[in-house]
This record gives C-alpha cells, structure tokens and sequence, in this order.
DNA sequence: GTCTATATAGCGATAGAC
DNA sequence: GTCTATCGCTATATAGAC
C-alpha cells in the first residue's frame, strides 16, 4: 500500500474540523497548519488564501445534508415513504461529518453570504418543493386529504429541522440518540394521523 | 428638557447593533467608539474591557424573545388563546430591535457557551413546558384530544421558530410581511384541525 | 471623561534560502 | 514543497497629559 501525503487535502479536512469548532473567522492559518504538520506558510504552495480553502470547504457543504430526492413516484407508498425519508433524516443527524458541516452552516448563516443563499436555496428554493411534490402525489393517490401541498411540506419538514437542531445544540449520549430516535417516529405519527384519510 | 449624555448607555446600544450586523468577535472596540462619537480608549471609563460590554448586552437578550407566559388557566379559552400566542409571537418577529437580538443569539448560538445554554433554558427548560401545561389544560377541558402535551407544544412550536427563523433570513419588505401573516395563520388552523375534538 | 501615544499580540500574506 | 523571517495591518488594553 502506497502511503500519499496528500498535503492538500489534509489542509482542507484540518479547515473543516476547525471551521465547525472556532467558526471561520477564529480560525487562523496557524491554528490550520498546526494540524497539518507543516508550518503555516507552507499553506500557500496548496491554496492560494483563506479564502480558496473556505470555498473549497463551502463547495461540499451542502452535498448530503438532506435526504436524497426519491422518485416522486414513490410518493404512492404513503406512509412508509414518510418513514424512509425520516430515518434517512434521523441518520444524517446522527452523523458526525454531516453534524460538523451542519455547524459550520449554523455558525455561519449570518455571517457568509454565500453560505446563507447556497442553505435558502437547498432549503426553500428546493426541498420544500420536492416535498411538495410528494405530498401533492399522495392527495392524488388519495392517501392523505386535500389541502396547501407546500403547507404541508412545511409542517412536516419544520419539526425535523427542529429535532436536528436540538441534537447539534445537546450534547449526544446514547440515551438521547434512543430519545431523539423515538421523537422522530412520534412526529411521524402525529403528522400522518392528522393528514391521512 | 434636559439632554444628558448617557455614553454608558450610548456604547451598549451601539454594540447591540454592531454585534447584530456583525456578529461579537467581528466587532472591534474602534467600531464601537466611531458610533458613540468617542475614540476607542474611551471606552474603558465605561466599561472594563470589551467582555463586560458584551456580558451587559447578554443580560438583556432574552427578555422578549418570546410571548410573555400567561396564565394556565386562560388555556381553557383554545385556539383562541393559541392565536393570541401566535399573534404575540409574530408581532415579536416583526420588531426591529427583537430582530436584532436573535440574531445575535442566532450568530453566537455556537459559538458563545452563555447565549447557548441561555437559549437552552428558555427554549427547552422553560417555554416548551409552558406550552405543554397549556395543552394539558386544553386536554382537561376537553377541547383538544388526549395525547402527549410537550408532543403537542414542540409540534405548534416547531413551525413558528422555522418561520421566525425564516423572517430573519429573508429580505422583509411589505409583501413578504403579508405573506407571512397568512402562513401565522394558516399554521394556527392547520394545528387547531388536527387537535381539537 | 476624553484625548494621544504606545504596548503587546494576533492576523493574512510574501520573500527568499534550502 | 517546506522552512525562517518579516511586512503591514488590526485587535485589545494601558499610561499619562489635559
């Protein structure tokens, strides 16, 4: 097995860790390269400022934050298609790369402009709109009853954001994953009790 | 009338604002000073150094970020009282110097551990179980379905954070105000449909 | 209470030796 | 590609004149 040091990348996995820790504007090219090993100098022979490497960190930011756009077909499956987005939702949660870059979303919302049109358009320019779409599908299956497909999408969407936002600001033990798993199925029932037909 | 120059009073109000645009650690005591109308040495008459100015602007972060907590048994009304909590709320939204304390809570969430448990506190410690004995009232009286109460207030709560969450996100001219109006309310029926008997 | 001047430390970035 | 050394700038905070 051939061992590569591939500086350049160690330079922008080091930027992520401490973006999500410090934010990015308490994180100094030294703080960078005492990580990396090398001499904070040494940065500039891979990136050309700290600007390139907060792009760099920006660009696969939004990559897996939300679960994946099923076909709207599926849509047809109710309930349980509800439930495998949820679980899907919950696993992104728990997982530590993605809870890293959900900081540095959150730290930075306010303060990167960039970072807050990339989340507005993720979010609301395009989630919110598949949703709407798989919800609208399942009024026409007859699945759930008629009403404002966006509204919808909305109601459900708002207290899973609030769940994954509670789990970065709590501290996570074992018993509040379990905790956390059982309020993400009891939305699951609450919603689809109050939508289904 | 007696104009007195209260500088005291003038650099807390001038870093609130500056804390609010530019976050804590992006705000330079210089910054602060140019405001005022002083040179920046200045401010230690005032003030030890710049984390007691910034402990003074904590202090009063949280006395109007949420509706004021009524009496329980005003529960008994239903979704009125809900729509007065929820108008409450909106009007809160809409206020520019409310606005600018959660953003500033918002842009320190993760990075400043007294706001965050803070907001914790409110949140999760304290507003929520408010809302739950407010459910639980309703349930009693009979005008909303047995189930769990901090189920039901983290439902009803959920939505209006991501609207509020969404208003300081967004651009608010008049239109979006109106728009968000009617999303307050379509939340309010969507909500009292689903729970009430 | 405000000013000028300064101390001390940190930042991002560059130059040039190896 | 990495190092040492340094530049220019900004930050918080202090000292002392007025």
């Amino acid at each position: 097995m051939k061992i590569k040091k591939d500086t350049k990348a160690e330079i922008l996995k080091a930027s992520k860790e401490l973006f999500s820790q410090k934010g990015i504007n308490s994180t100094g090219m030294r703080d960078i390269a005492s990580i990396v090993g090398i001499k904070q100098s040494a940065i500039y022979n891979h990136y050309k400022n700290k600007e390139s490497i907060v792009n760099a960190v920006i660009d696969d930011l939004f990559l897996h934050t939300l679960p994946q756009e099923k076909d709207i077909a599926l849509a047809s499956k109710g309930k349980s298609f509800l439930r495998d987005y949820i679980v899907e939702f919950k696993i992104l949660c728990f997982d530590k790369a993605r809870e890293k870059e959900f900081k540095i979303v959150m730290k930075e919302l306010y303060n990167h402009e960039k970072i807050r049109n990339d989340f507005k358009e993720l979010v609301y320019g395009k989630h919110l709109k598949y949703l709407s779409k798989v919800f609208f599908t399942m009024m026409q299956d007859n699945l759930i009853k008629s009403s404002d497909p966006y509204q919808l999408s909305s109601e459900f969407f708002s207290h899973l954001l609030m769940l994954k936002f509670e789990i970065t600001l709590f501290k996570l033990d074992d018993d509040t994953q379990i905790k956390f798993t059982n309020l993400f199925e009891k939305h699951l029932d609450f919603f689809w009790e109050n939508i289904s037909l």
